[in-house]
DNA sequence: TCTTGTTATGACACCGATGACATGACACCG
DNA sequence: CGGTGTCATGTCATCGGTGTCATAACAAGA
């Protein structure tokens, strides 16, 4: 591959000049540059970033770990692949500031991290990002304390800057909504509490229901591992069908999660209950592939992951451009509620058809 | 951050003795080798790999670009995500053999490819990937000769060498484990004919027909865009209930991918039909989040994208070691047939039971 | 006309590792 | 005891850019 000397060479001018030309540098001549830039076009030329990278200390380099890309196709683990979208946010973020990118996999093997940091380290990345498949606690091994680092999805004792979902409040939006519409018992099949998520939503669900003055039922609310391969659908059933025999039975069911969602669609159907005539089903994750392709369209909220992704950049540009430096706090980002056809609107929402239902 | 000099001057050695701890090169005093690992902890030292790659002309990266992950959440692509697969699949081989991979995405832009590639250049990679997110046809810009490239789920006009689903195979497979589970009149649902799997998986539908001597019937052939908004989900609708009255109606449903399998449960439900006691239903692509989860679990066929990763990264270190170099071919993977509850078996399998049903 | 400033360009060292080669200290052999 | 081979280590140049400083040419101002 041609360097500088040879483009030099060919130009006829010193390799100096060829740097200014590459750079848009000090003066240089009109004739002088258009004779540069025909050599390096003749040569195909392209600049070795490794040298340039010795000088100048500055790689534009970030590295970016995380488990989303092999977390996918593990057994037992059949969780979303939409965590990607945080990738995706990362990457035009940065991409649009000048950085590339370096992506490493964990593949599922925690213990890899360390030796990934360092091989970041030895390309000399001028920040990290670690982005875990989902809400949950970390701990990661230690980082020269000059290398900016933000989490993503997760958050760690340590206090590293965090950037995370607001599931508590995105669970209370989609209950208030449905509060709004109507709804009166809302029942809630929550994910694993060993999950952050399936501990923050229901909370959500519960301050939804307090701000509206209805009384939490505990019959109402349930966790279920549903992920379990062959247990998790009987379970789910076992649930629902305690749920529409109680005396006032729900009228619409919560899910912890979209997929949860799609299975209960199933369940539901089978009971020979129609989506949403006589049950409503919300979901959560806007899981698009889920959420719009089910029949009828998913009720359910965003999880703003591609957005999260942006925040993150924007935090780690920062942190690397030494605008915040030591800022220890979490950053939640929260999402919108997608208001679809699995769930009914009860009640008119204008005053006017208000008073028609309460003549009914 | 430290240098080798640093390290050198701790330890009381030249730096190339550090060097030699490093690569385990030379013979080494036990005693020195003990110094220099002791300074480069005590350091936190991490070698440059700008350094050290200038002097050996080795990169140990490899460039990976792709659409597979920007390509998601644009308005009207609401396409999969598991073609992330095969970047996670071509990640797993290339951290083994030592590679770092850096992803770019092209935010959708294929006009940015050329830029990408100049920026992988610059880092010098050894040699290059570039995934599409669906199985189609690609022009990309020309890369000097002596970087080696290969193309994953798309092929262009030049040969470059490539990595394909073998969609016509899988599709063959699929239609004829249903016609073993006793079906005849198998209806097939195909992805628009712009696509490349529109036209692969049809034909492999009439190969597997054929090479069972049930004669084609076109009635039993449409092309669906069900990606439109709004008129997709109709377009299926009116095309499957025209199928169903059909004097012979089909008794399963072959539908073009997954995702249009998930809308069709909804459509036959809707019906009133039950799945799989009064029609049967396949899908292909195996995309988990949806196969596994829809009630009943779907059948369907393996898009190994995982395993096009791998070979698309051995294909490339071959080519890099200079084992393969000017092979301008392409390598199709098949993916297996899964079979789940979705489809019926019709005619028990072992001969025994096959007399009883001849005497029905 | 001489000084001063500006423009255009070059010379050279340096970033941090490593390859090629050199050197010094021993051990072994005839 | 000198020659030769092996081990352990050091010296120095080099990879391809870029920062620093120097220099040449020329124009403008005193």
């Amino acid at each position: 591959m041609a360097t500088i000397y040879d483009v030099a060479k060919l130009a006829g001018v010193s390799a100096k000049t060829v740097s200014r030309v590459m750079n848009g540098e000090g003066p240089v001549g009109a004739a002088t540059r258009e004779a540069v830039e025909t050599a390096m076009r003749d040569l195909g030329f392209v600049r070795s970033n490794a040298a340039r990278m010795m000088r100048s200390q500055k790689s534009g380099l970030v590295g970016l770990i995380t488990g989303a890309i092999s977390a996918k196709n593990q057994s037992g683990a059949k969780r979303g692949l939409p965590d990607l979208f945080i990738v995706q946010g990362i990457q035009t973020a940065m991409a649009e500031a000048g950085f590339t990118l370096m992506i490493a996999d964990t593949t599922g093997r925690q213990d890899r991290v360390p030796h990934l940091i360092d091989t970041f380290l030895s390309h000399r990345v001028e920040g990290l990002i670690y982005v875990a498949e989902y809400h949950q606690e970390v701990s990661l091994p230690p980082v020269p304390a000059d290398t900016p680092m933000v989490l993503v999805n997760c958050f760690d004792q340590r206090g590293t800057p965090a950037i995370l979902p607001d599931d508590r409040r995105g669970q209370r939006d989609l209950v208030t909504r449905l509060i709004d519409a109507g709804h009166r018992r809302i029942a809630y099949l929550a994910l694993r509490t060993g999950m952050v998520a399936g501990q923050l939503r229901p909370a959500g669900y519960r301050d939804a229901l307090s701000a509206a003055g209805i009384a939490y039922d505990p019959a109402l609310l349930a966790h279920c591992d549903f992920d379990l391969t062959d247990a998790g659908p009987q379970l789910l059933w076992d649930t629902i069908s305690q749920m529409l025999t109680l005396p006032e039975p729900p009228s619409v069911i919560c899910c912890g999660n979209d997929q949860m969602a799609m299975l209960v669609y199933g369940i539901l159907r089978s009971m020979g209950l129609k989506v949403p005539e006589q049950i409503s089903v919300a979901g959560y994750d806007n899981y698009q592939v889920i959420a719009e392709t089910l029949y009828p369209p998913l009720t359910t909220v965003d999880l703003p992951y591609s957005a999260m992704g942006v925040r993150a950049a924007q935090r780690l540009l920062d942190m690397i451009s030494g605008t915040s430096r030591d800022d220890r706090t979490a950053t939640l980002v929260a999402g919108a509620v997608h208001w679809r056809t699995s769930a009914t609107e009860r009640r008119p929402l204008n005053i006017l058809q208000l008073k028609t239902v309460r003549e009914d």
